[in-house]
RNA sequence: GCGCGGUUAGCUCAGUGGUAGAGCACUACCUUGACACGGUAGGGGUCACAGGUUCGAACCCUGUAUCGCGCACCA
């Protein structure tokens, strides 16, 4: 075998071994292999959008997966990590519709028209559409590439109809004319969750109004948006106020558009109990085709809709002559401007509300009434209550309160869009019947029942037979209306087959907890609904990643380095790591970047610094940890010899137990953390054991004996060294997949092992298993060795103190003293000489110091460095005197803690313990106080 | 308005009842045969604040402040 290079070279090694497990097919998934003796583990990835290139928020999410999706393997698991893209209406629209543009100098996609665009896009997502599975790739996830799915895949095309036209044939589909929200830009409705609310400075504008009946009496209005007054169709009081109950049934002059007669502008004064008499002056203008609560009331009290708006939000001709053809801002100061010339207005107030806006385009929704598809959730009470009851685990559990309050107030769905991009709608119109759901009476729909009798629509999987008669509805569906069927429309559903039967419900979902509402519910609704199982059992809610200026790293904002740089950086392994140690269970991590103090808040641009070594402090500690991993097995190679050679249980030293122990322990901490999803704690639990437990100790110990003379012994240890290691990179293997993977065959470990169970690759080899009962005794594994090896390294580490103060240089031999407290065998003493660097370490019951001598007691004993005339005095005495200090503080406190009668009440255990630290703590008081005597004070 | 989360070392964060922790940064020393992507030693914190429970509180309870998020929303 080669000897290893002095530092890990990440590239090489994972193309290399991300080709071989793809040629090997080591991610495939077969239910043929699933036996009660082997359990199927399942996992569906959430499918970014096609547009998509890898972000750090991904990196998070996906390594989290893969690694359960190797520790499940190794657990002896058939595993179906299953991949896939989402079509992402919008998104996917928006960019190809920019590209196409620059591309083809055109100004709207109207000028291709439908079907040529169509076209446009597919060749993007053909060429485009895998970049970010691609990158996956890099990232070392064992997905199952073989079953790559897209949501507009024809298969999964013909889930989505089936799927309407089910719901739809269930009477939970409908068509309505409906309050929306639209968004201007992309001209669209979208569903609720696609608004988010943003606060907003603007004005509460005061205006009067005549009443028709009473001329020269006025009432007055507050209201944000004065430009909607021409489509305002009654005003309303709370009939419970007093100082407008009166005034019911009466009417007033609306003063826009001023060109109108008087009897244009003339509406009802109405009386509803939705009026707030507290908000403005308890006068609200009703504009029910601009406002969701407006449109409630004129539902109410069966008003006219007077839409005044054209779809992109500019006035139309019912706005009159001085605002049409207006942005609505611009709508809106004309209206201003207007309602001061005819004396109106009466004060503009400074106001700060909330403004729903859309979540991709960012601009203002505009509450519109359209006609559009809605669905009445199917399956909300099982989908409620299997959260609800805990057979469904959410991980952290608080977002179980979030999910069911969202349940407990499910609005209906808008799932049409008026996009190309998309699943088209399985409805069709007769041709010169209007497209319309029963015009007239506002509230009508059409519906699997009211269509019973309407022969001019047509709902079904395939185009009617003369199809030459009608016309498809021109809309798409929402695209989660398509990704809501992901666990078992990716599986090959409606066909009940092998997979579906083996892998679905799926054991975990890894998701971001912005789409709980978005994806999660209506996956569980959908699941319930069509498949009568839940989609998955627990639900891991990642953290966000943010940037140094706390916001959410999105590829949109450009904050998030590119994940590719990383890699190529520090590697892939660092990268996960460094991610995963970072990330405790469902809290936001903020990726630390050392150039932001240097650019300042204002001038820092994230993607436009260029990368060095040490920028990320997360991954820096994650690539010196690699590396730290080579370097071991590097020093294991190079001690030569037998590769796993036997233990000899009667040769064990102390600090082989110990090792021993520690990695026990290590086992059993990584256990409890993976039941409960605590990866920032399972990378912490491995860091501590290698690079302290490991590293730091057992291996320095361990010199000692290679440098000895005891063949038997350094064959033993080398035993003992290749049991830990082997065990290790098992234990690191699904956190650093590609290190553990060359490490695994370069030390020769794959060797011993049975072709399936490791032999070919680690991703296979069983996960460690604590100690048994059986094996411990066999080692003699006490508990007493990790006391006594502690005491070991206190010893040491105090003697280091010591070298130090005597100022001898790290590099100078020194000869200390030693009078043991206990016997210790040769073996330990010559281990406490090497960690000293010590020329000797000379064992004397009987030592007697000269004045002079620095020393130090620990249980072990007292250690001294006798060094004649180089000591300074006066920097020793100051020393020791801060020392007894801080001592006698600490023997204060325990002893009043133990001269608290009520202190009696603790547990004895607890009692015991505090005045073992009181003895202790008197025990260094007085070897300190004669050390201080000893330099002659 | 309701709900959730955070506030611990200069920075990023662990730590759910018993002697305050990690990494980075900082100070000093060291290329001693795995590793300078390293080693050794060190400095640095009244755990946001105020009450309470307890023998004992960073941790449990109540309240306050502050930052962030979600839901709802009065025009």
């Amino acid at each position: 075998m080669p000897e290893l290079a002095k530092a890990y070279e990440p590239q090489p090694v994972e193309s290399k071994w991300y080709k071989h497990w793809l040629e090997q097919q080591f991610f495939s998934a077969d239910p043929a292999r699933v036996s009660a003796g082997r359990p199927a583990y399942s996992i569906v990835i959430p499918p970014p959008n096609v547009t998509g290139v890898l972000t750090l928020g991904h990196v998070l999410n996906n390594t989290i997966q893969d690694i359960l999706a190797r520790k499940a393997r190794m657990d002896g698991k058939e595993v179906l990590w299953l991949p896939g893209t989402d079509h992402a209406g919008i998104a996917t629209q928006t960019v190809v519709e920019k590209t196409l543009k620059k591309q083809l100098a055109i100004r709207h996609r109207d000028d291709l028209g439908r079907d040529k665009f169509l076209e446009k896009v597919w060749e993007w997502k053909d060429k485009h559409g895998d970049i970010i599975l691609q990158q996956l790739r890099a990232l070392g996830a064992s997905c199952d590439w073989t079953r790559t799915r897209f949501t507009m895949d024809p298969e999964y095309s013909a889930c989505v109809s089936r799927v309407f036209v089910d719901l739809y044939q269930k009477g939970l589909i409908y068509r309505g004319k409906r309050m929306v929200n639209w968004c201007p830009a992309s001209l669209t409705a979208l569903s609720d969750e696609e608004v988010i609310m943003k606060e907003q400075r603007g004005s509460l504008y005061y205006f009067k109004v005549e009443i028709a009946e009473q001329p020269g009496s006025f009432l007055t209005i507050a209201t944000t948006r004065p430009e909607t007054i021409p489509g305002d169709t009654a005003v309303a009081v709370n009939p419970k106020d007093p100082r407008y109950a009166k005034f019911i049934g009466q009417h007033v002059l609306r003063p826009l558009p001023a060109e109108y007669a008087p009897a244009q502008k003339r509406i009802p004064i109405l009386g509803d109990d939705q009026v707030d008499f507290e908000f403005g002056t308890g006068v609200l203008k009703v504009t029910p085709a601009h406002d969701k609560a407006d449109f409630e009331i004129g539902l109410r009290h069966r008003l006219p809709q007077v839409d005044i708006m054209n779809p992109d939000a500019t006035m139309n001709d019912l706005a009159g002559q001085d605002l049409r053809g207006l942005d609505r801002f611009q709508a809106r100061k004309a209206a201003v401007e207007k309602l001061t010339a005819l004396g109106a207005l009466e004060k503009e107030q400074p106001y700060t509300h909330n403004v729903g806006f859309s979540e991709r385009a960012d601009v203002a929704i505009e509450p519109r009434l359209s006609e559009q598809w809605f669905l009445k959730y199917p399956s909300a009470v099982a989908s409620r209550q299997v959260v609800a009851q805990g057979r469904m685990k959410f991980f952290p559990e608080r977002w179980a309160k979030v999910y069911d309050h969202w349940m407990e107030h499910l609005q209906d769905w808008c799932i049409s869009r008026q996009l190309w991009w998309g699943h088209r709608i399985p409805v069709w119109y007769r041709k010169g019947h209007a497209p319309s759901a029963a015009p007239g009476a506002p509230d009508a729909v059409l519906s699997a029942q009211s269509a019973g009798a309407n022969a001019n629509v047509y709902v079904g999987l395939e185009p009617p037979p003369d199809p030459e008669n009608w016309e498809q509805d021109p809309d798409v569906l929402d695209t989660w209306f398509s990704s809501w069927l992901w666990p078992f429309a990716t599986m090959g559903w409606p066909q009940q087959n092998e997979t579906l039967r083996t892998f679905y419900p799926t054991t975990d979902l890894v998701t971001a907890p912005d789409i709980i509402f978005f994806w999660v519910a209506r996956m569980i609704m959908a699941g319930y609904e069509y498949m009568g199982e839940m989609p998955f059992r627990n639900v891991y809610y990642t953290g966000i990643i943010r940037d140094k200026n706390g916001v959410k790293m999105q590829k949109s904002l450009g904050n998030s380095p590119d994940p590719l740089a990383l890699i190529q950086g520090y590697g892939a392994d660092a990268l996960r790591f460094g991610i995963m140690r970072s990330v405790p269970l469902g809290q936001d991590l903020v990726f630390e970047d050392r150039e932001f103090e240097r650019y300042g808040k204002e001038r820092y641009d994230f993607a436009n610094i260029p990368w060095n070594p040490s920028r990320f402090p997360q991954l820096e500690l994650a690539r010196n940890f690699c590396n730290k991993l080579w370097n071991a097995c590097r020093f294991r190679q190079m001690q030569g010899g037998e590769v796993q050679g036997d233990i000899q249980t009667n040769r064990l030293r102390s600090d082989d137990k110990w090792i021993l122990l520690k990695l026990h322990q290590c086992i059993k901490d990584l256990n409890t953390a993976f039941a409960e999803y605590r990866f920032s704690d399972a990378t912490k639990t491995l860091y501590e054991f290698f690079w302290t437990d490991y590293c730091d100790y057992y291996v320095e110990a361990s010199k000692a004996v290679f440098q000895g003379t005891d063949a038997v012994q350094k064959a033993n240890t080398l035993a003992v060294i290749d049991f830990v290691l082997s065990h290790a990179l098992r234990l690191f293997h699904p956190f650093l997949p590609f290190i553990t993977e060359e490490l695994w065959h370069g030390m020769g470990y794959a060797e011993d092992m049975p072709a399936d169970q490791g032999g070919r690759s680690i991703m296979h080899a069983p996960w460690p298993k604590p100690f048994d009962a059986d094996t411990r005794d066999c080692y003699s594994l006490d508990d007493c060795y990790l006391e006594f090896v502690d005491a070991k390294i206190e010893l040491i580490s105090k003697g280091r103190h010591l070298r130090k103060e005597s100022k001898i240089p790290d590099n100078r031999k020194a000869r200390f003293i030693l009078k043991p407290a206990q016997d210790l065998p040769p073996n330990d003493i010559e281990v406490i000489r090497t960690l000293l660097y010590a020329e000797a370490v000379q064992i004397d019951p009987d030592y007697q110091p000269k004045k002079g001598v620095a020393s130090t007691k620990a249980a072990l004993g007292e250690l001294y460095l006798p060094l004649e005339g180089l000591i300074d005095l006066e920097s020793e005495l100051a020393r020791l005197k801060k020392e007894l200090q801080k001592i006698e503080e600490e023997i204060e406190r325990v002893r009043q803690k133990l001269a608290n009668p009520n202190f009696r009440k603790a547990p004895p255990a607890v009692l015991a313990e505090h005045e073992a630290r009181l003895a202790d703590w008197l025990a260094k008081q007085e070897h300190i106080q004669k050390s201080m005597e000893g330099l002659g004070s």
